[in-house]
DNA sequence: CAGTGGATGCTCT
DNA sequence: GAGCATCCACTGT
């Protein structure tokens, strides 16, 4: 799953149609205390050890939708957090949806993301493969770099979160 | 700029 | 009843 992460930097995601080429990930696997895996599966978390290549969307501080891409290849709980897209399909639909804020913040961070390309609940489980969603293959190669990750207090200091360099569409300066 | 705190609802202990 | 894989508004320099 380590190597998925950074795979996936560049590969534009899109729903509807509206997205962008992803430049922020988070990497959480089965032995992670701070993957919502860690502890076996509950109602909320099932999409995680359901089949790779699905959606696991959760509620985020009862406000926000975020956003992971499953991908355990071994029937273990292990899934991307996908923090930050740069906005390049559909602007319009984007700027609309996040109330007018500066295009480098359409979605620079989880919830705001998932705002911009209308992620919800409803999403949860659902295929990446079909309509509507859609993962394109990386239109360049692109440089990475690693840091820790953003928000958690349980295992903080793991490097697992992976970043395009010099992006100006992170959620935050690595 | 940096730092702080509130909103808000659901999950798990 | 506590604790969030967050965001935004507001404060003070």
């Amino acid at each position: 799953m380590h190597d998925v992460a950074p795979d996936l930097l560049g590969c534009p995601l899109l729903v509807d149609g509206v997205g962008g080429p992803i430049v922020e990930v988070e990497a959480y696997d089965a032995d992670d205390p701070a993957s919502h895996g860690f502890r076996g599966p509950t109602a909320r978390n099932r999409a995680m050890f359901g089949p790779p290549g699905h959606a696991y969307v959760y509620r985020s501080y009862g406000v926000h939708w975020c956003l992971n891409l499953v991908c355990s290849e071994t029937g273990r709980p292990e899934a991307v957090l996908v923090r930050a897209l740069k906005p390049e399909f559909r602007l319009d639909r984007m700027r609309e949806r996040r109330g007018g804020v500066p295009d480098r913040q359409l979605c620079a961070g989880p919830g705001r993301l998932c705002e911009a390309l209308g992620i919800t609940g409803e999403d949860d489980g659902r295929p990446l493969d079909r309509p509507p969603f859609e993962i394109l293959a990386a239109e360049e190669a692109v440089e990475i770099t690693t840091g820790p990750r953003v928000g958690i207090t349980r295992a903080a200091d793991r490097p697992w979160r992976y970043a395009v360099v010099r992006s100006r569409y992170l959620s935050r300066r690595l």
